[in-house]
DNA sequence: CTGTATATTCTGTTATATCTGAAATGTCGG
DNA sequence: CCGACATTTCAGATATAACAGAATATACAG
């Protein structure tokens, strides 16, 4: 399959993002190409429109699998795999939220609460950096329910809420505005505010 | 300078995270340790800590210091830099999150224009990759203005705001709730709610 | 059972990223 | 300007990740 010249910069631009956040270049360019077809493409096919080995194909249909934005189907009398991506952007972006955190936020977190602990046992530990700890945990776990937050809404209501641009001081009860986004730069104690 | 086993455990996970972010493993033990330290740091000292060489330390917190996360300070009677990390967690997310925006997301908002742009010259193009390439534009234009309310509220209202579980629904215009988080499979059309 | 088409796993190679140690550069007191 | 200390740069070494091609496994038709 020849590419269009479309097709052809947005894989090569989708794959250079992929590295950027630790995703494999080939497995970004096949996930960009199977988003972009119209219909389920066949590993060979994959492997022959951008130019690698069958071999890299396959394991990288299995981790795209493994995320699960990609998946496979079959057609009528051809035994090979076809596959093909989620189509729904916002579909895709919560799935991969949610592996992330699994994969990464998740394992912090007990890191996190095991290393509270570790301080507290040995020797009275460094309060400064108990706290610290305690900071960066407070944090993640805000997150986490910020992000349980957001899952919880249909796309609809999440798209209409990212449209409501400069509503949400109004909204969020208590939220003062920031605007000027002046950091003083002597500001030492993180929790000046509040 | 010896590290407690707290310390070890949080600076060589959070190293392991940081390969998992695109973000090198020394660079964020350096931060790690930085962040847990009461007190600036010499590069000198760094290196010694973590056991990596003294060259090393010094491009990792060039780097870091390019993201904006750690910054240098001088003690009197000391010609050596002395290195801290923003002491504020909620701070460094703002930090790190505009940081990727603008490395990450905005060029690939601009690639996505040139895309559909050449996707229209271009013979009428493929109807159907237009129309994939505009969801994922409007998806990332949409997650950027979202970027920018979070962005403009300060660390308290912030924070007020993840601790306020489940309300979420209420606060959102027009958000039914999504609850069972159920997907069918079957659904191959993104844009069937709304 | 055999042959063919397809998919996966394995192995050695290549490319890329990271790291080190040495050399070069910069800084500052005297 | 000199000399010590500190930092940065750079070339080569090392580790890690990605890849191609061969070998193997699996499914299936006849």
């Amino acid at each position: 399959m020849k590419l269009s010249p479309a097709q052809q910069k947005f894989i090569l631009h989708w794959g250079e993002m992929g590295t950027r956040w630790g995703v494999n270049r080939t497995v970004a360019q096949i996930h960009a190409l199977l988003y972009l077809s119209p219909d389920p493409l066949p590993a060979e096919e994959i492997a022959a429109t951008l130019g690698v080995a069958r071999s890299n194909v396959s394991t990288s249909l299995r981790e795209l699998e493994g995320w699960g934005i990609v998946r496979v189907t079959h057609q009528l009398g051809d035994r090979r795999d076809h596959f093909v991506s989620l189509p729904d952007v916002w579909e895709m972006f919560r799935i991969i939220a949610q592996e992330r955190k699994r994969r990464e936020v998740d394992p912090t977190v007990a890191v996190l609460r095991e290393c509270v602990q570790l301080a507290r046992e040995t020797a009275a530990g460094d309060k400064h950096m108990r706290e610290r700890l305690l900071a960066m945990l407070e944090f993640l776990e805000s997150m986490c329910s910020l992000y349980e937050e957001v899952r919880s809404l249909p796309t609809g209501s999440l798209r209409r809420f990212a449209k409501l641009r400069g509503q949400m001081r109004r909204i969020i009860p208590g939220a003062l505005s920031r605007d000027a986004d002046a950091r003083p730069a002597t500001r030492t104690n993180g929790e000046a505010e509040n």
